[in-house]
DNA sequence: GAAATTACTGTAATCGATTACACAAATCTA
DNA sequence: TAGATTTGTGTAATCGATTACAGTAATTTC
């Protein structure tokens, strides 16, 4: 009923032992061409399959790796696993995922159990900075357990990362607005405690100055990544004594609804007002007012990370590798910024 | 270095047996309180973690689920992902992600890797029926590995499934369009080889039947479920001699194909025609025209994918449970039909 | 105080596959 | 043909944790 077939049971079968089959199965040279055979034919017949947890345990490999991101039901995370994946399956890799929903306790708690269920590498992408996180990473390390970052970063010694530079992002983004004519330009600045939206904020400031505008404070809003956020700031914004009339957001869900309130005060856009997102999430080519976004390259992101957790595996452990791969980001002009051909 | 903390290690410091710490660090009764109070104390400082792998082989469960489903990357699956992973972390259950693209080779390959891999359970959407298919479905339930389908199903004893009554999504979507008044509702139909878009069709159908309106074949299209195909179809609807005033699509990306084609054209949406969709996929909300649309509530249908499986986990094989599912879809109207208030 | 019970702990097998080592038979060398 | 080499298999240990069974010491019972 249950069949079970191993080795054990092909061995009965064919009156030899164990060992034979295994040899016979993993193409040892040291067999006679007549014993594989049969041991080939009875397998096949047997319906025979490995017990990858077996091997595992006898081979301290499970061929399994993790991959933690904050949530999995966000197109960029979606995306980059899809990468992982297309990049690792042909490897024989399975990819077990866990999701943070960016509580700290989780990361680490995720983070043991996959070094429990011996995966043979963990990709990640951090959801916060705390010693404790650290901590956790530091036995990773210690473990010797593959480790990369992608998109966002922890700076651990040792540690192979992949990200976009998002420093050059938030430039490219902001030059575009200057180029088109925008004066004033705001800024809806991400959680500054991870790297990637202080970076995007650095290159946003970065292109004010090389272009000789000022940076003023009160063009920056730190705002969390969704729609509501979005509205609130653009209300805060157009209140100002001097109100902008561009804004960077570091987020296309914010800059989504900072479109929405900007237009409900009848402001229009892009003539009287342009806006560029980042991240590339799929509604900002479909909206009628399409919006112009910074992608992020997310399947590129998830290949490379895997590309490099495939050659850390590979380089039996002789040097230590520390690869900082970063990707290009691409602005997408889109006719939410699209001031000048209008 | 590479800290490999066994049983024995412990064991061997405190000058006892495997076994005894085994059975201290499994809250065994029969171990003396003090032995316990050693070991654990040893467990903490020498930082043991156990090793999943061993338990797996030896108690023959992995707690590893299989989830296969046709693409990450679309926001449905990982959504319904999200939901599985919730409801099955608590239970010390992890989720390895496979995907399909639609391939049915792919299927089965995923199918057998994870049966090698001694998964718990295997949660599948399946991407094609086909005679191969259903062989290794058998397989699966021969071994007695839990087997539930979500979303599209496959028809095959035995096996549990959750799904949403797409017959009524169908129909309630329809008749909106008619009780918005449209008298001429087109149907963009996907691939008939899929249970759910048969269903939704049969629904659309019946709403028409039931309100005394004709079914016209010309009116119904089959489509891919992406904007350009969309765009395809509303140019062959709008170029019949008696073209439709409405169309239900059994996709938002054709849906929404559709809609930028009917304002290419001129046509006013949704004083003149109107549309819904399926799915509620985030950009529907988004546009500035918000697209109507039947929710399939993935979350919940994830979440109750994975509380059948734990029952049938749990329901130690007594008897076969052969539970069928039905979510009940909700139809969120939005301005793409909204005729009448307008 | 002898017998019976209880309380712990050790021994060894088990899950399934792999592999170093040993060994017999077959083939080759001189 | 004795000795060396090759070829193909078997034996048994290993990966790490669990557990049925056995056994010893301590405690209880009458």
């Amino acid at each position: 009923m249950s069949e079970k077939v191993t080795i054990y049971d092909i061995a009965k079968k064919l009156d030899i032992t164990a060992a034979t089959v295994s040899r016979a199965l993993n193409n040892n040279p040291k067999i006679s061409p007549a014993t594989r055979k049969l041991v080939l034919e009875a397998a096949a017949k047997m319906n025979y399959k490995q017990n990858k947890l077996a091997q595992a345990l006898r081979s301290g490999k499970s061929n399994n790796v993790g991959v933690i991101v904050p949530r999995i039901d966000s197109n960029f995370f979606a995306s980059v696993i899809r990468g992982i994946e297309e990049e690792l399956h042909p490897e024989g890799y399975h990819v077990i995922i866990c999701q943070t929903h960016e509580d700290e306790k989780r990361e680490i708690e995720n983070i043991n159990t996959l070094l429990n269920a011996q995966v043979d590498g963990i990709l990640m992408s951090i959801s916060n900075v705390s010693s404790e996180n650290e901590h956790v990473i530091k036995r990773v390390i210690a473990k010797n357990v593959p480790l990369v970052f992608f998109d966002r970063k922890m700076n651990v010694d040792g540690v192979s990362s992949v990200t976009i530079n998002d420093f050059e992002g938030g430039y490219i983004a902001t030059k575009h607005l200057i180029d088109q004519g925008c004066t004033a330009i705001a800024h809806l600045a991400g959680d500054q405690s991870l790297e990637i939206y202080q970076n995007r904020f650095q290159g946003y400031k970065q292109a004010l100055l090389d272009n000789g505008f000022p940076f003023k404070e009160e063009y920056v809003l730190r705002t969390k990544s969704n729609v509501d956020a979005g509205i609130d700031a653009a209300k805060k914004l157009l209140q100002l004594g001097n109100p902008p009339n561009a804004i960077f957001s570091s987020s296309d869900f914010a800059g989504l609804g900072a479109i929405q309130e900007i237009k409900e005060q009848g402001i229009k856009i892009p003539k009287e007002f342009c806006v560029v997102g980042f991240g590339n999430e799929p509604f900002t080519k479909f909206m009628e007012l399409s919006i112009s976004s910074v992608d992020q390259s997310p399947m590129e992101m998830g290949k490379m990370a895997a590309k490099v957790f495939l050659e850390q595996i590979n380089n039996t452990e002789q040097l230590k590798i520390e690869k900082k791969v970063v990707l290009v980001p691409e602005l997408l002009k889109r006719k939410s910024s699209n001031k000048l051909k209008l």
